[in-house]
DNA sequence: ATAATAAGGATATATAATATCCTTAATAAA
DNA sequence: TTTATTAAGGATATTATATATCCTTATTAT
């Protein structure tokens, strides 16, 4: 079980678009040439923040993404199910079902205890991933970053805005 | 990110092994047609299970699996990863390092913010896992299965031991 | 001896992830 | 008004993973 690439991405472009000055939007070239992913791909994850209403998009030259909110109200998890969806990382299949001892006038019954003890740990996924702000971890990720490094990158998407 | 539907096999057959008698086995055929699911496939499962030592398979007629040690010393975590493997659901392809303002100087850094906050969720989910055991759901499932039902599931492997 | 079984290698099939291509409508700038 | 640029999203191709089956081997109880 593992997170596809476009959450990375996606985490990362918020990142950058909150470092962003306030109103100017960034083209996906731009952020795919950035990161070094492939564009059209990208540009599927950044739909989907889109539609979550966690960035917005303008068309037309000088167009692209900027946030649609404060980077702090735009938690990991939102990110993650924009991209990722929102179902359970565990599916019960119902299996017990298949119990050939099993008389119709058993069914239905609660849900499986499998299943629960299953998505108690996927909710708890979920909450550690609501916990965390994309304001916070770019306050962590700039204040490790070397000054000329950052500054450099800076530079790179003020002329390219 | 969804779990493969082993998962959800390997812990229901734990769940019966752990409510057979002591010392006796039970053939893949039988944990495959109770459950429903391929025999083959589910013998991948359980070899799985075997080699992570929590189960013990033996040859010959009358041969089969059983608990390699008491329910309540296996945990859901350790199934899960049995089956699963124990790398991280978010995997860091580090695409900051693509960033072509980063100078060779700069590299390498500590790990990247983003990497840490998912690799926390991932732990937080894993830990949950880690306190649940087989015996407890067990526990739950018997007592929540109707008397007769229980009674009839036991014979039914009773009579195939 | 014989039949049953776990173990596991090899391979096939189905599903999902990754990636590209193309059209449309909107927008800013020339 | 014209042109270039862009998000949006539909359609399709490619690759990787999950699912499933088949087969051989060594072991074990009867």
């Amino acid at each position: 079980m593992i997170l596809g690439n476009q959450v990375e991405w996606a985490l990362h472009c918020c990142v950058i678009l909150a470092s962003q000055p306030k109103e100017s939007y960034v083209a996906t070239k731009y952020l795919a040439e950035f990161h070094g992913v492939p564009k059209e791909y990208l540009s599927k994850a950044l739909q989907a923040l889109s539609n979550a209403g966690i960035i917005e998009g303008t068309l037309g030259p000088r167009g692209g993404y900027r946030l649609a909110k404060p980077a702090n109200r735009i938690s990991f998890l939102s990110v993650v199910e924009a991209v990722e969806g929102t179902s359970s990382t565990f599916v019960c299949k119902e299996i017990r079902e298949n119990n050939p001892c099993l008389k119709k006038k058993d069914r239905p019954s609660a849900v499986c205890a499998i299943a629960k003890a299953m998505y108690k740990a996927d909710e708890a996924w979920r909450k550690e991933l609501r916990s965390v702000s994309i304001s916070a971890v770019s306050e962590e990720l700039t204040a490790k970053l070397p000054a000329d490094l950052l500054k450099a990158t800076e530079a790179w998407f003020s002329e390219r805005v």
